[in-house]
DNA sequence: ATTAGCACTCGGCAATTTCGAGTGCTAATG
DNA sequence: CATTAGCACTCGAAATTGCCGAGTGCTAAT
């Protein structure tokens, strides 16, 4: 059962995927050799559709239909078939346009990014917004809204801004405000988010603030600030998704959209890629998810230096345009990266 | 032209209506005998119809076909006919159920309201976020992020944050920022934010302000925290107008898929209801949006005591079941209020 | 090993038919 | 005079039919 694929195999397949990706109907023995150079007939041509299809890679949805591809197909096509081309000055340049330079709101710049990759590859486009966890703490600060209603703000070294309104025991004056700033602001100098997390354990546990009423409230409110920040997901686009003939059923569409206003599954999803560097592709059932049926997900990371922030790529059918998908969307990690960098 | 509509007419209209609204299929005058209780012949109703249809307010979609009714039927029914009953107290419950009460975030509950509404209704939920101009200023803040750029941070009263990157032309020290912030905090205390914009203004004309370098910065840098604030809307439940027969279509729904995307236009019909207090009722063409064919919208205004914040609401196709939609979005209002006043 | 030839399959499409819900008109009715 | 029964007519939806053509698998010839 583990035969290699013979050259003329590859072939054959790679036109089936390639006329399929365009046409999204199901390809004969016929038109592959008539709109490929293959100078065979199509007599031969069946025979090894035959074969190809014993060995999973085809599937034929009624006896007289010509074959479409399975998810094992485009794994082996995105594997070993497929030569991305770099990515053209044009394409470059029109990533570029596409974003209004007004803010530079990191939220905003990652919304921009999502819908430009959906209306580059007509696809949709999704980005994870940077961890905040790995953000470096830069200050906090505490306003007083009313009586016992404090705000908390708390800024990353990025300019992301968290914050949260919490209500403390008993009212606090605008001195112990600050002094309660100042603490926190001096004990968590330069330490990550997810340090900072660690070091107000650490901290509760210590005798010198044990005892001191402030200074324990200070860290109980800090703990507060961070307690259930998740990470944001963008998702444009999704109009775009009614111009691919295999989602215009109703029921389908509906089940899509409900995944997609239920975006936690999303993040696990987008989380693996985050563990990866670089380019990734989940086909169909590859991503373990059951509304992601006939869907695949081509990602990349983006980061500052070496390290990495988040995740963004480009939803679309298992037939989308790889060669096309894949370098916009690798070329818009980079910019993004870059963009990043410079705050 | 201008007849009244007899009594008979009126319950004629009405039955039609209602069986429309949940048939979503053309009525006929055998069927308005049947299901409703009037105890006339089919004959005479058809006569009846035929004026009705006369007189704009049901329409043939093919000869041999029953009627459906047109927006102006739609809103003769709303305006005349329809009695809204009270929202019964399982409904109350429901919806009350609907909020997880973690975050006490303004817009983690707006959010959270639209979403509520949406599956209450089976139609879309939507929210417009306060005004933020309305909201009183509270507070100021600066936060060096490195070099010359700043995270300018400014906090209502009520708890919202609306934080700024800006660029300063030359570095700034941490006392300077002190004193910045003091400045503007005395000079815009208890004020709107929409006076805030005023106040600065006036005062950069101020000669005092206008020869102290720093002070002038000061002003400068709020002007551009407060520049290009747009209110946010939250569309939720998208996936729920797949089960509305009407929108079926991949073409249709892309074109209301692709409005949403674009909320600016939502943003100026909701402005329109902002102005209007309580329940506001837009059917078909009377939102001025070609996209919003076929579909009504049903408002309200929340507010804190007597000051208009926010508008929410539902959409749905045009027949939707006002009944029931109307009692929902109406409490739903007074008990958004009531949240947010405690804040 | 490759290919030409052939009988066969089956979905898609268009033409056709049937069916029934609904209509408008007219004449009978209380 | 308003109401209703009766009737011929209309027209869309759904079912039926037949045909076309793309595609297949198999066999025999090259």
């Amino acid at each position: 059962m583990k035969e290699e694929l013979s050259e003329r195999s590859k072939q054959i397949l790679e036109a089936i995927i390639e006329d399929y990706i365009v046409t999204a109907e199901p390809v004969g023995s016929r038109t592959v050799t008539r709109r490929h150079g293959l100078s065979l007939s199509p007599a031969t041509v069946r025979n090894v559709m035959a074969d190809l299809e014993e060995m999973g890679y085809l599937v034929a949805p009624h006896t007289s239909a010509g074959r479409v591809p399975t998810d094992k197909a485009y794994r082996f096509y995105v594997d070993s078939l497929l030569q991305v081309n770099r990515i053209g000055r044009a394409s470059q340049q029109a990533i570029q346009d596409r974003y209004s330079l007004t803010g530079r709101d990191v939220g905003a710049v990652l919304k921009q990014t999502s819908s430009m990759l959906s209306s580059m590859s007509h696809y949709l486009g999704i980005v994870l917004a940077p961890q905040f966890n790995t953000n470096i703490f830069r200050q906090i600060e505490f306003v007083k809204l009313s009586g016992k209603r404090l705000l908390a703000i708390l800024v990353a070294q990025n300019g992301t801004v968290q914050n949260k309104i919490v209500e403390t025991e008993d009212e606090l004056g605008s001195a112990d405000l600050i002094r309660m700033a100042n603490y926190l602001n001096e004990l968590l100098e330069g330490l990550t988010i997810s340090q900072v997390k660690q070091r107000i354990l650490a901290e509760m546990q210590n005798d010198k603030t044990r005892y001191d009423k402030l200074l324990a409230r200070a860290l109980e409110l800090s703990e507060q600030t961070l307690e259930g920040v998740s990470s944001e997901v963008f998702i444009e686009g999704q109009s775009n998704i009614f111009e691919q003939p295999e989602f215009s059923e109703a029921a389908r569409m509906k089940e899509i959209f409900r995944a997609f206003e239920e975006k936690s599954q999303l993040v696990t999803l987008l989380d693996r890629s985050l563990a990866a560097e670089g380019i990734q592709i989940f086909i169909g059932a590859e991503t373990h998810l059951s509304q992601m049926e006939g869907m695949s997900l081509v990602t990349s990371t983006y980061m500052t230096g070496k390290h990495t922030l988040g995740v963004l790529g480009v939803i679309g059918p298992t037939r989308m345009g790889y060669a096309k998908v894949i370098p916009i969307v690798d070329y818009t990690a980079q910019l993004v990266s870059k963009l990043l960098e410079q705050e």
